[in-house]
DNA sequence: TTGTAAGCGTTATCAA
DNA sequence: TTGATAACGCTTACAA
């Protein structure tokens, strides 16, 4: 009886640890190091001792336990990603794209958010590399000198997304928001368009919706054109913003003819809102967007935009941290092509 | 000059090993286990060595090393969850409220995405439980025998997310969706509504889009009510979808008075389309959706719909699965209320 | 309150 | 191609 009873205690060899590599190498009757290669590198096994370990590891059920691998290895096999936001247009378009790319090679995408706050990102950034990522896919170029000291000691790669600069010392992938700006501004000027509002996304730790502030302001420029400071307005990204801002825009004076906003948000505000103060777009009005979201085509008034393919930015940026990781000799960034959609809300300039 | 020169590198301590907790000890001049416990434990050890502790912890900027933690105490830290979709409404505020209650009780969350798809979703749940997560939050709580028979065998927690169910053996935190549904019911009958139609967002590996319709033909019963087969639509989750869906429910004869709509987009579909169709809501048609996103009240008309604080959803979900983690006494699910919020969609029915 | 030291479950080096 | 065995960097009995 007492036997019995003992036995799953007493025996050394079940009782001694639940199911683990060790066990299965006991249980096909070969070295610890062999079942590790049958894992990690199978050809180096012979076909007879791999297909045996194989039926051990089944039978057994046995689930590698990742942590010690990491520990062991110093490869987590996991990529960081830190985002602004997660559940806004181009960025959930993308870490859905980010996330079926790193799985496709083997690698789990962890996401942090730093709701644009240059602190909590630096802050998210310690902590996805306490657990031990791979590598780190960042938004935007801009950073305190905190962070980039931190990252300049990383033993890790990170790349820039969501922005391009070809002179970049480290890799980015996205669209040139500037220019994306300036064609749009040059289609603008084309339809005779002199006087410009813009209703631009807030700078505030946020060098893309800078770039795109930047890209309208050197285009005008470039046509001996300015936005006056009162037809400048700032939002964050919200239709009732975005409704807020057109008319503070469109009480200066004189009053503008067209109005570049910065998110798809804005302006579909500003658009809804032309509507209820009966200004006929693109008659008295032109209003374009950045970002094509499904909204910009579907509502009533289908918007002007800026279209970014945001899933291939995703999908881009992971194959290239990846492929960094894995040794590929030319690691280089991807300008994203952006184009402008022309839909219903803009048309040639009123005449005065 | 030699000595100083290969000081760095012959220097038997500082070349052993990178900054580790060990070297954090030798520094302080206490043991390895003072340097944890005063990362795990601070009451435990004296004020005066804490301090010293944490001032070399800071002044060597040591970051410990997850995964040997996680190894030897048989923790991550980590908690999994799996949505359907990543960026869309209701998920996507929910993401952001349980990444930040986890991050106040020191977790991280590991996210997956399963996109509707029962097989991807048990792929996802093994890979997480791989990482180690130390819980898991899931949403719904219909799922294969195999997921089942594989969650019951896990060692750690887990709990079902926008479901409720008071008789569930596991905890639940979410809104009863039949109910909010069946109460959308009770306030279009109360106006007067006997014809109804729904477009349905679609059941395939959903039970909270089934409980919806369940809760709208079981809610329709008790008034001796009943949808007929072709106006009982069902679609995804797309503004396009609601608008071609709207139509084909419309086609049926005798004509619907009221269209319930299963999520937020399908509604805005239906209501753009309506407009299109130059029928007048509510005088016309009324149309009712679920889900209270920012479109909902800032489209020209405001859409009647159910509002659900899906961030108390992902507020409580996180909280609860780690008081199961951290041993409190009372862990039981919750019920989130939902509410009708009446906008201009909906009016008393037409007459005949 | 503090220290000693034995693991935790893998990987990877070296020999065979 | 295979096997022994020493790391990997922490946590945690147990002892002092």
């Amino acid at each position: 009886m007492d036997k019995q009873i003992d036995q799953s205690t007493t025996n050394p060899q079940a009782s001694r640890k639940s199911t683990g590599l060790r066990q299965v190498a006991a249980v096909a009757g070969v070295s610890t190091a062999t079942v590790s290669r049958v894992l990690n590198n199978p050809e180096s096994v012979s076909e007879g001792l791999r297909t045996r370990v194989l039926m051990v590891i089944d039978q057994l059920g046995w689930v590698p336990n990742a942590a010690a691998r990491a520990l062991s290895s110093n490869r987590t096999g996991a990529i960081g990603a830190i985002f602004p936001a997660l559940g806004v247009g181009d960025f959930a378009r993308a870490i859905d794209a980010m996330q079926d790319a790193l799985a496709a090679r083997n690698y789990l995408l962890l996401l942090a958010r730093s709701r644009y706050d240059a602190a909590l990102e630096l802050v998210q950034a310690r902590k996805l590399v306490e657990r031990g990522v791979d590598g780190l896919i960042l938004v935007g170029s801009t950073r305190s000198q905190d962070y980039e000291q931190f990252l300049r000691r990383l033993s890790i790669p990170y790349i820039n997304s969501f922005v391009f600069d070809a002179d970049s010392a480290i890799p980015c992938v996205g669209p040139d928001n500037a220019r994306a700006m300036a064609e749009m501004v040059d289609y603008l000027v084309s339809l005779g368009h002199r006087r410009f509002g813009m209703i631009a996304q807030t700078n505030r730790n946020n060098d893309r919706a800078a770039a795109r502030r930047d890209g309208v302001r050197d285009a005008l420029a470039r046509y001996g054109l300015a936005i006056p400071p009162q037809a400048m307005v700032e939002g964050e990204w919200s239709i009732a913003e975005g409704r807020k801002l057109l008319r503070q825009v469109l009480a200066t004076s004189p009053r503008p003819t067209a109005i570049i906003c910065g998110n798809a948000l804005l302006a579909i505000g500003a658009v809804l809102e032309a509507a209820e103060m009966h200004i006929v777009l693109p008659r008295d009005l032109s209003i374009v967007g950045y970002d094509d979201t499904e909204l910009m085509s579907e509502l009533p008034q289908p918007i002007t935009t800026v279209r970014v393919a945001s899933d291939r930015v995703g999908k881009l940026a992971a194959d290239l941290i990846v492929d960094m990781l894995e040794g590929q000799t030319s690691v280089s960034g991807a300008r994203i092509p952006s184009e402008i959609v022309v839909r219903s809300t803009t048309g040639p300039a009123p005449q005065d």
